[in-house]
DNA sequence: ATAGTTATGATACCTGGTATCAGTGAGACG
DNA sequence: CGTCTCACTGATACCAGGTATCATAACTAT
């Protein structure tokens, strides 16, 4: 989990201003369990404008320290981010987020180019499922 | 392209009751080129009330009669289906979009349930990419 | 200290989507 | 053909995510 102080460190590295309003919103994000909402951040951050906190997740987006999450429905969360490139199997069930190290589709990516003479340049991958847990909990519940 | 007639016929079937406003929202889908927000629906189908736009979309959806779209930048557009469970491979220049028939990550579901216990139920993927005519258009416009 | 640039935040707006709820109309049944 | 009922409608208000604008503030290099 990266550190207030390395975040700032980093955004100094790159020309980025520190303002009360960025460290605001970089210690509400870090202080986030999991996968988070805007909206989580905004009510963490009250005294911080609305659009500097959409701003502010951009940069850190941008920046690779936060990640998308794409949930079933169509909505994205952030999640603070340790790698570069990676994939997220979320349990639908409590929401808890396994990060998948591997890019499972380069393989794919490769594939296609050739079959489609497209150039790929991207791709969204994410997996939903039931943890390990939740499952043996809906078997408990079910037995009652 | 499923035709106006065949969707009512459709909907008749699973005891939905056909209405003006259902019609004028399923002609509209339907004469929609490519991939479409709901947006482009609402303009089409002005007299259409807004939420029973989206109740029909979604409508039209559980039926899959139309599928999700999902873009690069995480919004959600829709398009006129012809398959079952597949994937896009969307042209970010053009839009374009290129069905990919077969589910290339069913195996990857199998080793993923393998490797972590999690009973996987779904799985979002899309393929972004610039198609052979936006190369080309690409390569001679830097030439010029 | 100050200049120059970057960031801020209030506000208004856009898009996608849901909740509510009184009112209506599709279609089944007689 | 009438009528009953339930599914459907649409106005409205709301929520969430996100952008545009623009006058003001403030960071930092000099």
């Amino acid at each position: 989990m990266p550190e207030l102080e390395s975040v700032i460190r980093k955004l100094e590295a790159l020309d980025h201003r520190i303002t009360p309003s960025r460290v605001a919103v970089i210690a509400a994000v870090l202080a986030q369990s999991g996968h988070f909402s805007v909206e989580d951040v905004l009510r963490q951050a009250r005294a911080v404008g609305r659009a500097t906190v959409f701003r502010t997740m951009r940069l850190l987006t941008d920046l690779e320290i936060v990640c998308r999450v794409l949930l079933e429905d169509g909505s994205l969360h952030y999640r603070v981010s340790r790698r570069g490139h990676h994939h997220h199997l979320v349990c639908v069930s409590c929401g808890n987020v396994q990060d998948l190290d591997e890019c499972a589709v380069a393989g794919l990516v490769r594939e296609l180019a050739a079959a489609t003479e497209y150039e790929i340049e991207g791709h969204w991958l994410e997996f939903y499922g039931r943890c390990a847990s939740c499952r043996s909990s809906l078997a408990l519940a079910a037995k009652a």
